[in-house]
Formats: structure tokens, sequence, C-alpha cells
DNA sequence: CAATACTGCGATCGATGTTCGCAGTTTCTA
DNA sequence: TAGAAACTGCGAACATCGATCGCAGTATTG
């Protein structure tokens, strides 16, 4: 593939000339979610890919402007699978807290999409469908601006990456890197300035925490309703 | 500096031996700061920080363990910024309204801290410091547990980075690949699936939009006043 | 049957984070 | 006071990364 184009979604997939593609800008992004689902964003490298696909990195280019768009690739095949065929509700809060716990579940699927920069407006043709979703349950809330309903939509969004993230470091061992951390919380907390963290980290270990999708689902609602209507 | 140890500020800042450190961590950390604010994160190489200062990259790592430490300098840095000086209000939602809004001004001064991947758990001492402020602003809300108060700061810095990168985003003029997808966007939206989104791509330049500062204020106050008490 | 436009890919470039090892310097110990 | 020990500065080098170039081979066009 040449350079001009814009995005991944303006170049077609072949050109119509040549031989055809030895393989799929699907497959080789089916490869890299794999990929990263098993061993992290950091794992999904033009070589590894390329290796996982049998060929040299070179070959990738082909199909793919760089990395970047590879990983416009994986996020738009993760935004797919969010499912947007349930009918709506009617009422905003309870239509767009329902898309919000399927985007966390996405997330938590695949977690290396919380490592991905959130640099806006990489919207691909799945993402652009979550949009108009989000959209159509604002549509009842008549009072909102676009913009507002644009903020309240990516408030959501921020939601849900932010309990995906809890969640999950909850869930996996902690990091060197992160026992580190701790370790050194619990020291420089143990000086006894900061009180009231110190209260917080004694009660860091007990209790299994409370159902992470009931907390979710409860604090999701209070805030869209503070912001919807 | 060898291995061992967990974090940079468990790390002496110089042994007890040798000859005196040509240079200071505190300088160190200004420089990169320096440097991220003019040309971004990715400007932040071992190398370039290394050139700024008229040595060899080697040289940073008696300082610092690596890259990672250093962005740890940083941040922290930045979360000295914060103005913690001020009397409480008294009233959660108001206190935490303003920690907020200097937050969300630290980030649009260090534009770099929003590229910084938001691992959680690197708490320098600044941060620490912050993090106090933040539950002894939460202390009246008798009624919250330790996890919602906590989830709560959590919020309040999600909802700052996120009005951050948009304010930001709109100030600057935008990216080749950025415009590039803007570009895209309004081929399909043209298609005439996605009406909704299309009405909101139509009116997307005319009106200066409504003042950040307002609009922030606003919506932080609700979703805080939705999450506390 | 050319001419054309494409595909696959080995070789390679420049940049990155990081490590090694050595020479020089300061402090501690005996 | 002498020597050992611990440290600092840093040139050289390694592994890995994204990306480009150019050539050989292949399908389509006219």
């Amino acid at each position: 593939m040449p350079d001009e184009p814009g995005t991944v979604w303006d170049r077609p997939e072949r050109g119509a000339r040549g031989p055809a593609p030895v393989r799929t800008r699907a497959q080789i992004t089916a490869v890299a979610v794999a990929l990263a689902d098993a061993e992290g964003l950091a794992a999904v490298s033009m070589r590894r890919v390329a290796a996982e696909l049998g060929t040299g990195p070179a070959s990738l280019y082909r199909y793919v402007g760089g990395r970047d768009d590879l990983v416009d690739l994986m996020i738009d095949a993760v935004a797919g699978e969010i499912d947007l065929s349930g009918p709506l509700a009617g009422d905003p809060v309870e239509d767009l807290a329902v898309l919000a716990m399927h985007t966390k579940d996405a997330q938590l699927r695949h977690p290396w999409m919380l490592d991905v920069p959130p640099e806006p407006e990489r919207l691909g043709p799945c993402a652009i469908d979550y949009l108009e979703h989000g959209l159509r349950a604002l549509e009842p809330a008549e009072s909102m601006t676009g913009q507002a309903k644009m903020e309240t939509i990516a408030v959501m969004n921020g939601l849900a990456s932010l309990f995906a993230r809890t969640e999950l470091q909850e869930r996996s061992s902690p990091t060197e890197r992160q026992a580190a951390y701790a370790a050194h919380l619990t020291q420089v907390v143990a000086e006894g300035r900061h009180p009231l963290l110190a209260g917080l980290v004694a009660r860091q270990v007990p209790g299994p925490h409370e159902d992470h999708q009931a907390l979710f689902e409860r604090l999701i609602r209070r805030v869209l309703a503070g912001l919807i209507g």
C-alpha cells in the first residue's frame, strides 16, 4: 500500500491489477487481536504478527499503512463485538447504562484495549455504528445539545474504561512494579502524615469487595442521571 | 543505580561513598518536563534528555532506573504543581470540584500528561499528598465507604483528564491523521445511515462552543453530587 | 503480446531502551 | 596513611522496534 490515502478504511482492500493477496486484513487483524489477548498490546509488533502469519514484516505493509493502522483495525474489531441489536427501552439512562456494561465487558475480554492511547476520532465503521447507537439512546433527551450528548457518551465510555481497569487490576496478580509501589505506599503512610490514607490502606485487604457488576451499575446510573435531562 | 530496589522514591539520591553526582534528579526531571512540554512525551527519550544535559545516555541510569522511572518523576513533579494549600470549604462537592479544576489546569499546562499510560498506583510523594487532600475533602461524607471515596476521586480525575483532552484537541490544529479520520467520518455519514450522527457532524463547525470552564464546572458538580452522600 | 499495476519479501536503515565494563574519584577502615 | 571498597561518568555495544527500498514474480489491461 502506498502512502497518500488517509485512514485504513479509505484504502481499498486490494488493488485491481496484480495477483490476489495471500492474506486478508480480517485475517491479520484476528491474529493481532489474539496475540494481544494472550501477551498484551506490546507483543503486537510488526515482526511478531508477521511471524505468526508465517511471513516477513515487510509483507504486512501491503495490507496496512503501519502499526497504527493495525491498532485501528484491532480497535474496530472489538467495537464490532459489542451487541447493538437489543431494542432500546426508551429511557436514556437505562439504555446507556446497558451500553456501558457491554463496553466494559468488551474491555474485560480484551485488556489491551486499556493500553491503547486514547486519541479520539479513530472511528472505524463499527465504532461509528456504536456512536450512532448511543445517540439513538439519547434521542428522548430533547433538551440536550448535540455537544452535551457527545460528552455524555464520552463520560460513559470513560467510566467503563475506569472500571474495567480497576476490575482487571484486582483480578490479576500485581506487577513487580505495582508491588514495589504498594510497599512504598504503606511505608510512606506509616510515617504518620496522611492519616486518612492510612485508614484506607489498613482496610485494603479484607472483604471481597462489593460485587463489581452491581457497583458499576449503580454508579453509572447515578452519573448518567446527573448528566441527562 | 543497580537493580534491586523498588520505586525511584526508595532509591537514595546518591551513594555514600563515591564522588558527588554532577547532576540532580530534580535537574533531570526539570529538563525532561520542559522537553515534554515543548515537543511531547515521545520526545523524552533517554538519548534526547541526556543530550539536553550535555552527556551520554548511559549516565542517566545512575540517577534513574529507566525511562519509566523518569516518567514517574515527571508525573510527580506535575502533581506537585497543584495547589493544595487553599482551605477546604467543608462541602465535598465544592472542594472536589475545585481540586478537579486545578488538576485539569495542570494537565492543560502539560499536555503530555494525557499520553502517560494510566497504570494506577504510581504514586510519588506529591501524588500521595494529593490523594490525602482529596480524602480530606470527602471527610464530611460520613456515609461513604473508603472504597466509594477512592472511586469518587478516581472518577473526578478521569473527568478532569477527559475534559483536558477535548479542550486541548480543540485548541490545537488537528494532526494529519485526525484530519483524515474527520474526512472519513463525513464521507461515511454522507451515505445516509447514521442520521443522528449526521446531524451533529453538520453542526460541528459553527459556534465557539460553550465556555469550557463553565461547562466543566457544571458537569463535574453534577457528577460529584450524584456520587457523594 | 507487451505494458501496467500489483504482490511478496529479503535486506537494510535509523531510532529506541538498556547493559557492560573500564577509568577516575571519593570515602571508609585498619 | 595506605589500601580496599563503593561509587560516578560514560563510550561502546546489543537487541528490538517501525519503516523503506528495490527486485522478482504474477495477474490484469489494452
